[in-house]
RNA sequence: GCCGGGUUAGCUCAGUGGUAGAGCACAUCACUGAAAAUGAUGGUGUCCCCAGUUCGAUUCUGGGACCCGGCA
């Protein structure tokens, strides 16, 4: 069996899981969620967990529970291997792309485990304070992460722990063959089913998911830290706005999202783009068929490279 | 009808006698163990209309329109 991969990748609300949902049953593969989020357990409707179908990666872990990467690309590419040998396709879906990255990519992250401590410690310094501080150890890697305060302790964790530079490693070499389907939407229409489903889940209780979390013990901090829906509607019941300004508030900050999204995903120039154009039964059915047939070529595009090699 | 207050960016509003700003929105980019995180960058305007004063008015004066209060 030639080892290959399927991701499908797009925006938040481009319907990602609808089409994984469909290929899955077309060609018998296994989903694996490339999802930051949706692997805590509880966290459902703030994330748009879909669990009306099989997917790898999501209920994995507690409400407060630390993850990263690395974490993720283990235990992603041991699933991937399983799958190979189960003689299935793996299809990965999902909106986070850095995770993606870490598995469609060959990626070695540096073998520097994240130290609170010192996180914390470095965190009270200024930017400027760390900015200086990392240029006398390293200018290269000081140009490339700037202002940005996370960046900076990390570089400046890794020098501390290695004794050596910020290693660099920009390549990009796919691990497996891999086929990138990218779900595209018009931004107007992406925005106003963003809107639209935040309505939605708050209707279905999503500020009741976030109350009982925090009933639970689940820590506000981290809460906030996840971002979006668990961030405005743990800050909202803190009492810091209305919800009326909440649910604004938050559908603006999803919309700033789905543009960062968008310009993850236009890094990779490999992605075949469907376009979906309304959020309609037949538009989406028209995806399904254009995804079936890339697949479908994909697929057979490898077979005839083996056979070609064999003969 | 009278008396106040207002009219400036898509929205909420600051401001100045030398044609303008903030926050949000919007757009672009970055991203090497926090990534739904964290950052960087950018454009936006008949400054309500008409006339007057002035070298020059968005800013001052007069008139008008519209909005919001209060009193009738």
């Amino acid at each position: 069996m030639q080892k290959k991969l399927v991701a499908i990748v797009g925006a938040t609300a481009t319907g990602k899981s609808d089409l994984a949902k469909a290929m899955i049953k077309k060609f018998n593969g296994v989903a694996i969620s490339v999802d930051s989020r949706q692997i805590y357990r509880g966290l459902d409707l703030g994330t748009g967990k879909d669990k009306s179908f099989p997917q790898k990666m999501i209920d994995i872990l507690d409400a407060g529970e630390k993850f990263s990467v690395v974490e993720f690309q283990k235990k992603v590419l041991d699933l991937i291997e399983k799958t190979f040998a189960s003689g299935k396709i793996p299809f990965l879906v999902g909106g986070t792309g850095f995770y993606l990255d870490s598995i469609i990519f060959e990626r070695n992250y540096p073998a520097v485990a994240p130290d609170e401590n010192l996180r914390k410690c470095l965190s009270k310094l200024t930017i400027k304070e760390l900015c200086q501080k990392l240029l006398q150890k390293d200018t290269d890697s000081a140009r490339r992460v700037g202002k940005n305060k996370r960046r900076l302790i990390r570089a400046l964790e890794i020098i501390e722990k290695t004794g050596e530079k910020v290693p660099k490693f920009y390549a990009r070499k796919f691990r497996y063959p891999t086929l990138l389907l990218g779900i595209e939407v018009n931004r107007d229409k992406l925005y106003q089913r963003i809107d639209e489903r935040v309505d939605e889940r708050i209707k279905l209780g999503m500020i009741k998911e976030v109350r009982s979390l925090i009933e639970r013990g689940v820590s506000k901090i981290w809460l906030k830290g996840l971002g979006l829906e668990y961030r405005a509607i743990t800050e909202f019941l803190e009492a810091k706005n209305t919800k009326r300004e909440m649910i604004q508030g938050l559908k603006f900050d999803i919309h700033a999202f789905s543009r960062r999204q968008a310009t993850w995903f236009r890094q990779y120039p490999e992605i075949e783009w469907l376009e979906l154009i309304e959020y309609t039964k037949k538009d989406k059915q028209q995806l399904v068929e254009k995804a079936e047939e890339k697949v479908h070529d994909f697929v057979k595009l490898l077979k005839d490279e083996i056979s070609k090699k064999s003969i």
